[in-house]
DNA sequence: GGGAGTTCGTGAATGTGTGCACGAGCGCGT
DNA sequence: ACGCGCTCGTGCACACATTCACGAACTCCC
């Protein structure tokens, strides 16, 4: 009965558990058993896949019952690695920076917030969401001792490379990037990207796919010096 | 010569284009030609998906040249349906709600704020990023005259659903929600969602898995009440 | 104890996305 | 005018993801 080593767990599966957890975690006390076709309705999928999805998880659930919810959370909390805080830094303390820091979803969900840094001596000092503005060339006496390896960039496009880069030098090995640039990192550092405009482009697509469409318009003739930069 | 249907744009590639689009008006002045290979270098993407992404703008490239750097962003523009602006509505003037309407970047890439509504009314009336935000009853009036079709929700998890309600009531169809919730919509209107807390527990997923990973974790052997809610 | 009803786990079928490899077309230099 | 080198467009094979369908296992009730 020795842990088996791991399956990897397909990616898809992976952005979904977290959603499985937040749903499982507000659950009403009293429910302490939920069936897939329940958890399904909940999380706006198919039964079918989330089945599959705790499947990986080799969580069993039991046939005729359902899940007992407390071992599934358990379960999930123990795949993604939620056993214990991810403290992140973020680096940039702008706009997005501070609502970052205020935003009290991530401390609540097992990040909190343990350091923000910034370029511009304006910003240094500054105390956000209970943390104080620190110096970007800080950075390494900030993460140090705290095992930090979370880093948030909320820069400009412009500045998001160097945070990066910095970011790496103190071992920093997963990044969530909200600057809108492509990060190059060595390998063996994760980056996920969240660009909002992206989300709002993919949005307009389908907007203006669901309003009659293709129109007709003449394309340029003489293409070049014909668009918009 | 006439346009053709324009076929269906696989989501991936959808989700791409505006990347695609960023790197292409950020080129440098000079820059009227670009290949395949160097765009899918600037954008980390391989070579033959960028082609192939293209491929279905119906835009040519020339064999032995590369793409018309301004012709390719009409194509793609067009395709996004980004010949026009898009005013939005932000629902919420929370931390996130401020950020976003303060945060250049949406109005920037043809995202207007046209308006921000609050349902509390200490924050009616606040002026934020140009926009003075004003209660959420009056959102008809908010969207009256200005086709608008996007709404962005900024509130907590518990105000969304309603947020969306009303959002789909004076006729909104694509929506890009901000809380972590699953709305329930009718229908014919999209929505996406951007869940910050989600994307760091992809990233601790990762983490927890390159460090060792699984140490054989003794489970609950009485499975009852034992993980932490 | 046995049958009815429920729900899991998973094989197989289908759909979507990726990447290679190569033919076809274009420009340039001679 | 012709050949060479470059780069696009795409068929094909493979990988990944989704969904269906069904056997297996469990509970409950008589």
């Amino acid at each position: 009965m020795s842990e088996r080593p791991r399956r990897r767990i397909p990616e898809a599966t992976v952005a979904r558990l977290p959603e499985y957890l937040r749903i499982l975690s507000e659950l009403d006390e009293g429910t302490d058993h939920l069936s897939s076709d329940r958890l399904a309705e909940l999380a706006g999928v198919n039964a079918a896949k989330v089945r599959k999805d705790l499947s990986y998880l080799g969580s069993y659930g039991t046939r005729g019952v359902g899940y007992e919810v407390a071992y599934l959370v358990y379960q999930i909390r123990r795949e993604l690695g939620l056993t214990h805080d991810w403290p992140v830094v973020i680096v940039g303390a702008g706009n997005l920076g501070q609502a970052l820091a205020n935003y009290g979803g991530f401390s609540d969900r097992g990040f909190p917030v343990a350091g923000i840094v910034d370029i511009d001596p304006v910003k240094v000092g500054m105390v956000i969401g209970g943390v104080r503005v620190r110096h970007a060339d800080d950075l390494a006496a900030v993460v140090r001792g705290r095992s930090i390896s979370i880093g948030v960039i909320a820069t400009g496009a412009a500045a998001a490379q160097d945070a990066a880069d910095r970011l790496v030098a103190v071992g920093v090995t997963s990044i969530l990037n909200f600057a809108p640039t492509v990060l190059s990192v060595p390998r063996g550092v994760s980056v996920r990207k969240v660009d909002l405009a992206v989300e709002l482009q993919i949005l307009s697509y389908h907007e203006q796919r669901r309003s009659g469409a293709s129109l007709t318009i003449v394309p340029p003739a003489d293409s070049s010096r014909s668009a918009t930069a």
